[in-house]
DNA sequence: GACATCTGGTAAACACTGTCAAGTAGTGAG
DNA sequence: CTCACTACTTGACAGTGTTTACCAGATGTC
């Protein structure tokens, strides 16, 4: 007398199991069992492994993109910083998550017109917003705003990844306000905008 | 009467299926076949798959570390500038190899002692030697070097993964220089020193 | 030369995996 | 009552990593 089996349990369990053990150690058999139901009932809900997946990272990008309404009303620069922080939080924070959104080709969907409702072109797109607002506003040197999102993704992303990769790295929770505040001084912002300057 | 099957060369054609095929595409069996021997030979040289794996990213490090000799007799920050596009260029023409190098957690052992002749530790080791000579040179402004290292493997390990993940973002190439360009402005370096200010 | 030993490999098997084809309870409509 | 449909199960196929037991052939010793 279980729930009817929708695709979005089979996504929720998927996604609680990946974040406990992995997306690598994830079976679509594990899943089946776990949900009280042999493998092949899955097939009705999902087309293959990768299709799920394809879901539970889905369900992550649109996990990040919420996490940056916590922006929502601060200054052009103060959200570039805020959204780069809940960005290092939610890798951080949920490790194997984060590793499977961006495994291999799936944020291709960033600038993939056909999935523009993604939570991945969300996220970017809010981002891109306030560049645009900063350079407007003088906060930031004049540029193609999209190059400038983009340098500022590829360092957040960067720092992220290389302390997923190498815990300890960060063991102060300095490394990633030094490139905000490096990447930022080098695009012409002011300094003092980002907080705990060293 | 082939060779005689050493660790080695069971390594290399690992390595060059991976870079054919991907690293999740890689099968132990598979690897034995091409070797025209079965699955359980392979253990008396290695321990185990993810063993096999290891040994792969390990021979990626040491192919990294080599590209940086390019870098040999330039100046401190024209140096970082040269090993930064080295570390890209390896990211674009070996993108599978590249992945399985920073898949999971292999590459804590940049900063691990027992390691310390690991092809990533090298690499690292040679790149903080440059951003230390910078400082003393007056080229950046003055911090820690370990610091402004990883600030800089950061940005620059940050703009290979994106560019990996959304290809044609690069398309015209001039990401990684806009990266390099904006973290050593942010570090204090002239920045008439990075090539083609955009 | 004959015998024991050791090496590098094979065969078979275990416990898994993703996926497909066919079959079967249960349910609602006519 | 029967038909059709939904939601699931059984069973199977081909493949995986890994272990155990075995075997041929080279090697070294008497």
């Amino acid at each position: 007398m279980n729930e009817p089996l929708s695709r979005h349990v089979i996504v929720a369990t998927a996604l609680s199991m990946v974040e406990a053990h992995g997306a690598g150690a994830l079976s679509l058999r594990g899943v089946a069992r776990s949900l009280g139901v042999t493998a092949p009932a899955l097939y009705d809900h999902v087309d293959s492994k990768s299709d799920l997946l394809r879901a539970v990272a889905e369900s992550g990008y649109a996990d990040l993109a919420g996490s940056f309404e916590s922006s929502r009303g601060l200054g052009p620069l103060d959200a570039m910083v805020e959204n780069a922080r809940q960005y290092f939080a939610f890798a951080m924070a949920r490790r194997e998550l984060f590793s499977l959104m961006f495994r291999y080709r799936p944020a291709a969907i960033v600038l993939d017109v056909d999935n523009e409702l993604s939570g991945a072109t969300q996220a970017f797109d809010a981002s891109l917003a306030h560049v645009v607002a900063a350079i407007e506003a003088g906060l930031l040197a004049p540029g193609d705003p999209l190059e400038l999102a983009l340098v500022m993704w590829s360092a957040v992303h960067g720092v992220a990844t290389v302390c997923l990769l190498a815990p300890g790295l960060n063991a102060d929770g300095r490394l990633v306000d030094q490139v905000l505040h490096t990447v930022l001084r080098g695009m012409g912002a002011s300094v003092t905008a980002v907080g705990g300057a060293p």
